[in-house]
DNA sequence: TTGCGATACTACGCAATACGTAATAGAGGG
DNA sequence: CCCTCTATTACGTATTGCGTAGTATCGCAA
């Protein structure tokens, strides 16, 4: 219903983070908490789509950073996602 | 991957609209065709949540309309949605 | 007048995915 | 020593996305 995707990609042009990194990151700037199946879940299609890819481990972290694919991916996103704020914008009061 | 549920509730804040002619105007201001299965079953999900209520009909066709409640939420969406594109915005630059 | 494309929707089925929950395990604090 | 936080894997279910087919009306052009 949020797509997870997208949370996941937005986190991460902030920088590399692994899982739980994005979980909290996402908590903090979009107020929703993720469960673990959702996310990881989300975050192995992502990988598989080639949006982000794994980068060297440490310890028991697994961090991904975004591909140049996914950062595409990502503005093509929220150019289209600004084209619905402004039709939505047709007839709600919301700037 | 689009969540259809948001397409069709900004094609609704425009105004009344059927099936078919949200279906139109959906690809008018996003650039993206909804499959029959995809729509109708949206429209089905928003009405049984409350979202949307149907008003009379003419002939063959079955308008909608925005309620409260989901114009309400379209409202929280978007604002969410904003933070996203903020959050994104810190590693992107995107305008 | 018939044939075709657009309009408008219903029905069906498969595949993808969102989401919850449980299990595992190290690390640090009280 | 226990509890919470960190960090991930695994699994089941329910929802949903999406394609396709089917039905039917309408307008228009050949």
């Amino acid at each position: 219903m949020l797509d997870p995707t997208l949370l996941l990609l937005a986190s991460l042009a902030d920088g590399d983070k692994h899982g739980y990194a994005m979980m909290t990151d996402i908590e903090a700037f979009a107020g929703v908490r993720l469960g673990a199946g959702t996310l990881y879940g989300a975050i192995a299609r992502a990988e598989a789509r080639g949006l982000i890819q794994p980068v060297p481990p440490a310890a028991r972290r697994q961090p991904y950073r975004l591909t140049t694919t996914g950062r595409q991916h990502l503005a093509g996103r929220l150019e289209l996602l600004d084209r619905v704020r402004r039709a939505a914008a047709r007839g709600l009061n919301y700037t």
